[in-house]
DNA sequence: AATGAATGAGCATTCATTCAT
DNA sequence: GATGAATGAATGCTCATTCAT
């Protein structure tokens, strides 16, 4: 039961809006009481809270996968940015819910998870900045400015992405990746 | 009034969110009553129309300029990126507000405002289109995927970048633009 | 100016109802502001006040026309059966407003009204009485009860008597007083 | 509670009307708050539906009950007005709320409840009607309009009657019978 | 484990009225 | 004669939350 509740708020979340979505709502949606969600839940920012923390945990735990593969910073890179896509393809209203909905969280939960979208973007950062001494990277660059850049990209997918299109997330990837590792000049092969 | 309560709104929109923000609180803000409020607007969605229109309006009467002005698809692409950041660091509310607030404009008013918001997309599609036809820009990326990275990367910056930091707009654009451009790949000139 | 209020005041609290009328409906047909409503009127109470006057006092004027006529109280009574009709097919939404919303005016203006409205019933049960002394109407009928049967039959016809459907309004009365004066039974006359 | 505040709700709306009664006073008159109210019933309308279905939905058994009575239809049309009287008498409130406030149904509900008064008028044109064919009631009269002088001058009592004075609804009942069988006329058997 | 009744604070919106110009 | 800006109080309604059962 407590399961699906939070999956039939991220539904309504997504439709409709953390703050636009009321308990009534889930509750009817599932046929049974708001005590019964008050059971479960203490609070409908704790639930969001949930969320939240299964899905940056999630994404953190695939991207440690990733760094620890002893793959080249080239191929990490690649791995991530084919992580983030390919998440947002897959549960799309988590990811949505995700990238929207934090400010509703209170300050003590917000500062949490705030601190983990932190060391999901510090470890990209990390790749690039090590990317950059090993020689594959261009030293010229940021590594900081440019993990936003890649996270931009990326999270921005959430937007309008979806699976029902031509489009699949791996192709999204492979071109995404090749944008940000060679550019969209002609001159730099074509 | 009418201009000092949307000023007013913008930054409470900004801060704790459309829906969030009651008009007790902007009305208290500039001490003046209800009443006021809804003297100059019918309604609470109708203010947030109009800090829309005029957001994504200012900006496509800029992007027009960029492109009409005859420079390399290079330079054009640099110019929207430019001016993009450098909007969203000047009008930091009114960009977060339009970049987050969309969904609570009812139907009818969202369907304007999407026409508008595409319409600055596929122009940049367009200069993205012709740079490949003429040769600046590789022919094997699709031009609409392109157009998203571009966006993506940009807008993304509302969420993270703020004035009082380091880095100016200006730098930020131009690092911007050398990855869309050359990626960050060494071999592209380092 | 004072009456194009009037007039499309009495429009409106037909077709809505007093306290669903707002004063901004009354100007705004009129293309003036609420400055000038108030410029004539002191309050929206004292307009209803104004309609309700205008149109007992009317009422009552050509009731004693009838009274003073010397003819019989069988045709006394017939005349005053017609005039109420006629005046509700005639001055529909007055008659509508001025029966629906007296309890809308203030306690003092209230008692002013019901004065009026009093004195034409009790002209009425004047009629009656003098028409069973003189051997007209019988004698076992309580002036009062009769009266006030009299008053319901024809001012109910407000509520559904419409001037664009095939019956008159002299048809009507001439039935109604038929009614009241002979009775539905067959025994009486066919 | 449900009970409760319909009861206490036809108090305010038969004291004050429909629309000055605010849910404000209702529940302040039963020490309970808002919430409670909206609890029980989803709208300040729908409750005033159920007041009027009660009302009218009662009045139609019971009146179903004497068509069926085998009885003469100068008998049932008696009954009916009988009916109509104690009715008025015994659920004043009631009686008042919907003979005044059925404008604030909405359309959909508005059209519910004249189906039905309609069917109550209806039901008496048909007493008339038949009445006629028996050689009961007079042929040269329109049993519609005859209706309608019957209903109006019942309905009419919610305006005046009230059980302090010392007329009893019964004795009402049976003078309005005597007018509409037997008319006011001297000659028709004093 | 779940329900159902109740709360209380808050919200968008309406509206009669005032008044300086 | 008429306007336009502003008020302030009220209104119907929503909703997260509590709690006894």
């Amino acid at each position: 039961m407590k399961d699906r509740i939070k999956e039939q708020s991220i539904i309504f979340f997504e439709k409709k809006g953390f703050s636009e979505t009321s308990i009534q709502d889930i509750v009817e949606a599932l046929n049974v009481t708001k005590g019964t969600f008050y059971y479960y839940y203490s609070s409908k920012e704790q639930l969001l809270m949930e969320i939240h923390k299964e899905y940056i945990d999630d994404l953190l735990q695939r991207q440690q996968k990733i760094i620890d593969s002893g793959e080249s910073q080239n191929a990490k890179l690649k791995g991530i940015i084919h992580l983030l896509i390919s998440d947002i393809a897959r549960n799309g209203d988590s990811g949505k819910v995700f990238f929207r909905e934090m400010r509703h969280l209170a300050d003590e939960n917000a500062t949490e998870i705030k601190k983990r979208r932190e060391q999901f973007r510090l470890n990209i950062e990390e790749v690039i900045r090590e990317g950059a001494k090993k020689g594959e990277f261009k030293q010229r660059l940021q590594p900081d400015i440019t993990a936003l850049a890649v996270l931009g990209m990326t999270n921005w997918t959430y937007q309008w992405f979806n699976t029902a299109g031509e489009l699949t997330a791996d192709e999204l990837a492979e071109q995404y990746s090749s944008i940000i590792l060679d550019g969209i000049n002609m001159r730099n092969g074509g």
